[in-house]
DNA sequence: ACGTCATATTCCCATAAATGAATATGAGGC
DNA sequence: GCCTCATATTCATTTATGGGAATATGACGT
């Protein structure tokens, strides 16, 4: 089991928003979970990466994980405080409007719905957007 | 002259926020323009890091900044994307339920109103809302 | 021109954050 | 138990960031 993560703290908060890596994250989660593997196999960047980024995202209260067998989904959750929740509403929507959020969007339905997936993904849980879609 | 700041960029604009002496500055500009020396005065730090975190939000384009003889007035601007100016909304409503914050403000009126001005700020210009207080 | 005052910038140092490589953990199957 | 796969953490190194001291600039007065 993991620690309680320190209080919430503005500054933290800001701060996951202040990268471009961590930005992508927070788009491709949009309202659903997502598997660790296809944030990795979308952002062409090491899985270790990711998961730094990923504890970030967490530890400034954005983002929530489940585990489901050896996977995990993460999801975007409402930070405690209320500000940084309309904060968060914002943003979400100012990303839906950029040109490489929209490509990497665009990427995740592709790589999902492909019915042969990249080696590393094969048999990973797909997020549920896509399979409505 | 300056030179034209680098194009506005959203992390850039999320690292500006990502600061406590940046957050302070931006509150105690809250709707005026206020004068360098007085957010020297209340933040109770050095000239040149004052300067330099205002150059920060400058670049960032959350500042604009106005010479009169000698002094400089920052003042808060609307950032150049929509998005970015609702977010700085909802910061600053933020910011006004900080404690911290409360009596940077609380400071800063009781400060300019005294009859006799610490030394240094003798003759400088007050701020609008303080005067008008 | 010089001096002074308010502000900006530079230089250097210390700390913090991001990255790649390697390793560790945790879950499931055998 | 061991092996494998998905993910997390550690380590070492680089790279940004903030702070203090000193210096530069820009505006005004003389």
């Amino acid at each position: 089991m993991k620690r309680a993560e320190t209080r919430f703290s503005t500054e933290r908060f800001f701060r996951a928003l202040a990268d471009r890596t961590r930005l992508r994250v927070i788009n491709l989660l949009g309202d659903d979970e997502v598997c660790v593997c296809f944030l990795v196999e979308i952002l062409r960047t090491n899985q270790p990466s990711i998961s730094r980024h990923l504890a970030y995202l967490r530890r400034a209260g954005v983002v929530g994980a489940r585990r489901e067998g050896k996977w995990m989904h993460y999801r975007i959750i409402d930070p405690p405080d209320q500000r940084a929740a309309s904060i968060m509403s914002e943003v979400r929507a100012w990303l839906a409007q950029d040109r490489e959020m929209q490509r990497d969007r665009k990427r995740l339905v592709t790589v999902c719905c492909s019915p042969r997936l990249p080696m590393p993904l094969q048999g990973a849980p797909r997020p549920a957007s896509v399979l409505t879609a």
